[in-house]
DNA sequence: AGGCTTCATGTGAACGTTCACAATCGTATT
DNA sequence: AATACGATTGTGAACGTTCACATGAAGCCT
């Protein structure tokens, strides 16, 4: 003979009738306890609230989202997150949606060109994210936000200023501004420039920054390096920076390259700073350490990922909200830069 | 007088019953043949594609979800995802989520422990996610895990071999040792070691996989020193190791204390490979451009991030799988090692 | 020719919530 | 004392899909 379990099996977690059946009540009334409604007596409430506690009910997000149409979730597309910057976005994105009571999707891209773009955004919406924000720094990315329809909510990070959509950036222009200035003021007769990809929006607002304050003090402007972000590049450009005598000073696009640099001028026997001043940008947490200790233009990414986020949500309620917000970025000094050698 | 307008407007997206409207049949036929349900004749298949097509139809994921019970979305908890292991562990599973159709969302831990580990994962739960995988290297993120009930798909990254979930995670053990054994073939009497803190699992995994070699190898096992993980504390542990006169070979725990090592070492004038070698751990991009490149034990984890899918997704299957997923660590010889030098 | 199978398609319900409205009650107003 | 009003609660529908079943038309066999 069978032995009859004492409780009916309640496998399948709590749905709201459930709470209601316990509390004596409607599911309606359970509905408005969650929402704070007013027009709940007090009593009631803590009968709902009871009821909710006991069976561990939790309201499933899912249903929400189909009747209301908003999922509180949040897509974020991105393109290579194994790197610091796009890293950090990330995180300050994530972690201030998760303070406003979102969820976040990821989707990273392979390859960035506008296919991948627009594909990626169309997934995440078609999963039913009420906004997206994308970091995807390059020409090819932006060219792509043109092509998304006005009726869904997207924002860009690290796009150039004639984007279509809005965004928030750091003012890359500034930074390299602020570094080149304060080489010249070393005394350094000019400053060269290993700058990143020129289908990079930042690479490109770096040397606008570099390239002004050179004009702006009747300082020669030298011929621009490329480099493609990877320390290899700042490697193997700095072979051809050893064959320039008059050279004393150098702007690199980012602390990977820099890296590359200081390693071959290190082999070549330079001296950093004292034949040569070096200095990066994004100050990854490295460059403290380098050999020397890495002079960069520190980028607040976490502080861009929230004021990304802050416009995403204002267009999702609807507003128009800023086109540009700007970041302030900050030069640190440290090691890799000193006085002009005297010739 | 008003012109009416010759469309009636359609401003919201089409639904499955706009579909069988305009292809003159059954919402179900619809649904069968987005499903390739073989019950559909082929020429109502085309008509219906055709006003798919027509409309630019997308099955909404909400309503799939709530009907099915499956989000056909992943979550990811993480600890920090600005480092280099998480961030690429990370990758690879969402990458590897992708490819199997599962969108993923993320929840990064500002702090990790049993409570924090716990909410995120209910957190994610909540929102309706089929399974969720852990990046939380930390003895107390593993200890979290032992909590969760067991009638949800949960995999961990990297947990300590005691785990109670299923595991994925690279050999660390084994990379330890094959480092160790390196440096004593090199000719080194003994190696020492700087790990990583005491709560993290691959630390621990570490040392016991360089100690084993020592034993066996009959060396003096020489005392252990702990940094965290920062370049800053292998700067600062640098300072005790100049003060040990015997010592030519440290293994690190990871790449970042190791640059902070050979900083503090070339400071001090000490010469890498010639008067001491040093191996780091992870091989970050950064590592072979370090001064010297560095010989560290490569981690692929984005291997690592597809392994640790598979099981997840064979979980929501609902099979028993493997308990534990390996993946084999590699040692990248380059310029901070060397023969012992002659005393 | 009747019954049985097979195929193609349609119908009703369900998933768990919110929205708009209806109903009920006690009480204060005139 | 009748009315109206505010507070509280309940009801029916809707969101867009899938599941389980019902229906109907052919086709085949004996």
């Amino acid at each position: 003979m069978t032995v009859p379990s004492v409780k009916p099996e309640r496998r399948r977690p709590a749905v709201m009738a459930d709470v209601a059946q316990l509390a004596g009540v409607s599911y309606q009334t359970v509905s408005r306890v969650l929402h704070d409604s007013p027009h709940v007596s007090g009593e009631t409430r803590e009968r709902v609230r009871a009821a909710i506690h006991q069976l561990d009910y939790r309201p499933n997000s899912v249903a929400q989202a189909l009747v209301t149409g908003r999922s509180k979730t949040l897509g974020v597309v991105s393109f290579d997150t194994t790197l610091y910057g796009p890293a950090s976005t990330l995180l300050g994105i994530e972690q201030a949606a998760h303070d406003a009571g979102y969820a976040v999707s990821i989707s990273s891209l392979r390859s960035l060109n506008r296919d991948t773009v627009l594909a990626a955004i169309q997934l995440l919406r078609d999963q039913g994210v009420d906004g997206v924000a994308v970091i995807a720094p390059l020409r090819a990315g932006m060219e792509a936000l043109r092509h998304v329809k006005p009726d869904f909510a997207v924002v860009a990070v690290e796009a150039g200023p004639k984007a279509s959509i809005p965004v928030a950036t750091v003012d890359q222009s500034a930074g390299a501004a602020a570094a080149t200035r304060y080489l010249l003021n070393l005394g350094h007769k000019t400053v060269w420039h290993l700058a990143g990809p020129s289908d990079w929006n930042d690479a490109e607002e770096r040397i606008d920054g570099w390239r002004s304050v050179l004009v702006e003090a009747s300082a020669v402007v030298p011929p621009l390096l490329r480099g493609d972000w990877t320390p290899r590049s700042g490697y193997e450009l700095g072979q051809s920076l050893l064959k320039i005598p008059e050279l004393t000073a150098v702007l690199v696009g980012n602390d990977q390259m820099a890296l590359g640099l200081l390693r071959r001028l290190h082999e070549a026997g330079r001296e950093v700073p004292h034949d040569l001043s070096v200095v990066g940008f994004d100050d990854i947490p490295e460059a403290a350490y380098f050999t020397p200790p890495l002079t960069t233009v520190r980028q607040d990414f976490a502080e861009l990922g929230r004021r990304c986020l802050h416009i995403l949500l204002g267009r999702i309620e609807g507003e128009v909200g800023p086109k540009r917000v700007v970041v302030a970025p900050e030069l640190v000094v440290r090691g890799s830069t000193g006085a002009a050698p005297a010739h």
